[in-house]
DNA sequence: TATTTAAAACTAATTAATTAGTAGAACTTT
DNA sequence: AAAGTTCTACTAATTAATTAGTTTTAAATA
């Protein structure tokens, strides 16, 4: 037997959106050429990526000229939700106290930063 | 060429170390059992999971009588602070307010919850 | 139009992860 | 001591993920 097919973003489909995020829509070149500037990426790699991200239903797809041209079908704010939830679930008991608890504990954040997020918080749902 | 060993615990890894932050230590047979209740397991499936969590540095074992017992070598605490460092950087740009941010729009917790926690973690330092 | 170029399509190799069967050793019970 | 139990060790099958080479196709240009 063998594993699923992750519902996650692997670390590769990850950074593909994050271009696609960026740019709003790009080819394989385009990618290729961004990833690269990380580390050398190979456009056969990014081609194969791409086509996993729309089997997936993360991307979209459309052909220009002769090139396919992506788009991102999910938002990285979708995508954020998606990682929180399934990490509160496997990690944190599925309790957001226990996550906050750990991020206060852990990061450099604090009270008055948590206030103010929670101004912007409140105003966006207006 | 091929994947990287993930650095994060897996579902199977994970589920496996949660019995052993519970219990302190556990046999396979009991590691067996206590999963067969939520989904009926193999014990050879066990036993090569718990192999692989001693191989990647997650747990000890010792010898007694026939079987081995497995005890957790990293806490639980060291999990979910190595989850949330990953998570951050991967989905949130190393960025705790946007988690934060994130955290307060999806789920029930609001700023009084945080002030209470901000003071348990504030009361620990000491 | 022939040649070059660039993209998709196809192929491929490798490792991780998941799940479990089988063989064999050691201990227990009758 | 023979039979049964139970554990480890070994083996195995399958899919996901990662990375990229080779072949084919289509467009651009000389």
């Amino acid at each position: 037997m063998a594993r699923n097919k992750s519902n996650q973003l692997t670390d590769g489909e990850q950074s593909i959106m994050e271009v696609l995020w960026e740019s709003g829509e790009a080819s394989v070149r385009d990618i290729t050429d961004e990833l690269s500037k990380e580390k050398k990426t190979a456009y056969t790699t990014v081609q194969t990526l791409c086509k996993i991200l729309a089997e997936k239903g993360y991307a979209d797809f459309r052909k220009e000229g002769k090139a396919f041209i992506y788009t991102p079908k999910i938002t990285q704010k979708e995508a954020r939700q998606s990682a929180l939830t399934s990490m509160l679930n496997k990690f944190f008991g599925g309790s957001p106290k226990v996550l906050a608890q750990h991020l206060m504990q852990e990061t450099d954040i604090d009270l008055d930063d948590l206030e103010a997020l929670q101004r912007e918080v409140d105003q966006s749902k207006d």
